[in-house]
RNA sequence: GACCCCAUCGUCUAGUGGUCUAGGACGACGCCCUUUCACGGCGUAAACACGAGUUCGAACCUCGUUGGGGUCGCCA
């Protein structure tokens, strides 16, 4: 039998971190076993539920590279399916119709927590005979739970865990405007879509006990179930949007690859051994559940940003140029022409200093901007201290026939020897005259000879004129 | 509150009864490299929540305590 696992999203926002890791998971587990990975959207709350959360979704998943096999399934146009498949229940007496209203329902839950009591519901309609009575009045359907004995999961990562039947209450399955519920809609669509795991956010652990009562109530055949531990704050808490980032499109802003945001939630959880970089080959190959941790784990952004800087800095000069492409303002008057060609070439030295893309970017403002620059103070006092060394390494590198890295450091060695200056303190101005600044990502003999002769001699004159 | 889950350095984790005076990674700190900032290299500090029990032996098994978390909707 092939494995299907399913990344089932609700609609209701962007796709977060947690739910990243929780395709991931499905993803792998699928791509390991040889199987399937599919992806359903929940969108059966009707009033939460948009387009643009859609969108994000499927944007987010294909960005992280998640790609998932077949059609994406959208809950709400298999609703005839649900409503059928409530019949059904109701037809072999597991369901039966609930007409109390919503509103009697939430001033029932509210006295009960007035008392200090839960409520639940107390299965009022399960007996009732007199249908007639309630001819025309709406009702929805709830699945007439066994309150006797007890549920056992067998959980790929958190074991067996057994729960008293009488804790569970009987659960609407159709609403009374027959839009399925969450909990019915999950277990006709991953019974319908043949999912033999299902792998998803420990938040839904109570509900497997639920949704098993459905499974029982048509006698299907009960999948095999994976509960991932949350994904939880530095604090302690629930991940949530007071902790800043929190969308993987933030991450992608942020300028974090998907490959090291994979990475990283890979191993939020699920280990191999002592290895930290396993790239997306690797972990289909070594991914299996037994290895879940069953433990929360808390998301650190600093190891996340250090696994970043390592994807960044095996990332080919041509891909990662592409990639800073979105990150670049090309409506700029200041966007230096040459910069692809000078990037090719420097990104070398740069991206070994650049953990995000964003650091990438503004590491690389010396090649992507045309003098001139504008100069802090700190700048300014470098120039003016060293106005006439820089006119006279000026004088020496026009003399350069031969312009290498080596030819120039060999030069501006010489330099420094007959005039007893420190290299440190020749390269003060002429490092603010290359790249505006007083620190710089990079060798300034290797920025010089990328550069070219022309466009060094053309920074210099440039701020030995300001 | 009820039900359920979880517990190794600050963080992610290795560890499945002896190989653990507990290993790796990130972070921190120090040193080296170095024209600065980095990168890189080397090194240091840093943990089995607590209490019982089982056992010749417990980070690993059992129970309890404490702490953290999840769920209790005609939300998903």
């Amino acid at each position: 039998m092939t494995t299907r696992t399913r990344f089932a999203p609700s609609p209701t926002g962007f796709l977060h971190i947690g739910g990243a890791r929780t395709a991931l998971f499905n993803y792998l587990f699928a791509k390991h076993t040889n199987g399937k990975f599919l992806l359903r959207i929940e969108d059966t709350d009707l009033e939460r539920s948009t387009k643009e959360a859609v969108d994000a979704i499927i944007n987010g998943l294909a960005w992280l590279n998640l790609n998932h096999d077949e059609e994406i399934v959208f809950q709400m146009q298999r609703q005839d399916k649900h409503i059928e498949a409530a019949q059904e229940l109701l037809k072999n007496g597991n369901a039966y119709k609930c007409f109390c209203t919503k509103e009697e329902l939430y001033e029932r839950r509210r006295q009960a927590e007035a008392e200090g009591k839960v409520y639940v519901y107390d299965g009022r309609c399960r007996n009732i005979t007199n249908y007639e009575d309630y001819e025309g009045k709406p009702f929805a359907i709830r699945l007439k739970v066994n309150k006797e004995g007890s549920t056992v999961i067998n959980d790929l990562v958190k074991g067996t865990v057994e729960v008293k039947n009488d804790t569970l209450d009987d659960l609407i399955i159709l609403r009374s405007d027959n839009v399925p519920t969450y909990m019915f809609a999950v277990v006709v669509d991953d019974h319908d879509m043949e999912i033999t795991h299902i792998i998803r956010g420990d938040d839904h652990f109570t509900n497997a006990f639920r949704q098993y009562q459905i499974y029982k109530a048509f006698d299907w055949k009960i999948p095999e179930f994976a509960h991932l531990p949350l994904i939880h704050a530095m604090d302690g808490s629930k991940l949530s949007k007071r902790h800043g980032a929190i969308s993987v499109e933030s991450y992608k802003a942020l300028g974090f690859l998907p490959e090291a945001i994979c990475n990283y939630l890979l191993k939020l959880g699920w280990s191999h051994g002592d290895d930290e970089i396993i790239d997306n080959e690797q972990a289909i190959a070594w991914f299996d559940i037994a290895n879940v941790n069953s433990s929360p784990a808390k998301f650190d952004m600093i190891k996340l940003t250090s696994i970043n800087h390592y994807y960044i800095q095996n990332t080919a000069n041509e891909k990662l140029l592409n990639l800073m492409e979105d990150f670049i303002d090309k409506k700029s008057s200041n966007l230096n022409p040459n910069y692809q060609e000078y990037l090719l070439q420097g990104l070398t030295s740069i991206k070994e200093r650049s953990k995000t893309m964003v650091e990438l970017v503004a590491n690389s403002s010396f090649y992507l901007n045309k003098p001139p620059f504008i100069l802090n103070d700190k700048a300014v006092e470098a120039i003016n201290n060293s106005r006439d060394i820089l006119k006279e390494q000026n004088q020496i590198l026009i003399e350069i026939t031969d312009w290498t890295k080596n030819s120039i450091h060999n030069a501006i060695k010489d330099y420094c020897d007959k005039h007893e200056l420190k290299l440190d303190k020749a390269m003060e101005g002429l490092r603010v005259a290359l790249t505006g600044q007083t620190v710089s990502a990079s060798s300034n003999f290797d920025i010089m000879a990328i550069l070219g002769k022309e466009e060094t001699l053309k920074r210099i004159t440039t701020v030995l004129s300001s």
